[in-house]
DNA sequence: GCAATATTCAACCAACTGGTTAAGTGATTG
DNA sequence: CAATCACTTAACCAGTTGGTTGAATATTGC
């Protein structure tokens, strides 16, 4: 899947959307929990949650009336691919950093 | 100084000033040059630039009537370091990574 | 079946974006 | 000095964004 970059940053650049980012780190929620501490209506914040899912920032899965969303961390982490060749680790090195990633995915959890 | 967030992946959502982004990675520029491979005016490509440097994403420097253009790394990192908490690493054992990150930012380029 | 709940849709609005062209400002050069 | 070059500003335009309110659509519980 060819990460849409334009739909992920647009997404993230709106506070509320972060801030809804941030509450699903927690706990998955239903749309109304999720509008429940913003100073908005619950469309706009549906709104929000639509634009989250078309940058495939979050899922989304209906169980009777209520709709439970998810965090989705493939998009998320495909930007942050992107973001890492302009000097994020300039005081790392970078060779023995892929190195390290490496051995992590050969043996996750061995170290 | 507070990154702004909002500035920084609101700038990052265009494909144009991506492209500018990853030019800069190979040298700095100056605007015309910065403007030669689009199809759209030198007017359009400097207004690109304003939003890049009112995201703290460039830096810019009149030499003479030349104005060059140079990345400025902090505020993608900022970003980027926002970004981590999303299972951008997951795969990978965390507590490992920050020792690696540790042991590197002792001895950096010992590895 | 009816009322309440959860969520979206539709229409609307003000503000912002990304482009245009034309004019303005400095710096350089002939 | 005058023309040119490098760049920005101003005015404008169409399209998008982020919010509103009110109606529509499921789904649930009494």
């Amino acid at each position: 899947m060819i990460p849409n970059l334009d739909a992920v940053f647009a997404a993230l650049a709106d506070p509320t959307r972060r801030q809804i980012l941030v509450m699903l780190l927690e706990d998955d929620m239903a749309v109304t929990d999720v509008a429940e501490p913003f100073e908005m209506s619950v469309a706009a914040v549906s709104k929000h949650l639509a634009v989250l899912m078309r940058a495939g920032l979050i899922a989304q899965e209906k169980r009777g009336r209520v709709k439970w969303c998810k965090l989705d961390p493939d998009a998320m982490r495909e930007a942050s691919v992107w973001m890492q060749g302009f000097g994020q680790f300039e005081a790392v090195d970078l060779d023995a950093f892929e190195a390290f990633l490496a051995q992590e995915l050969d043996a996750p959890g061995a170290a």
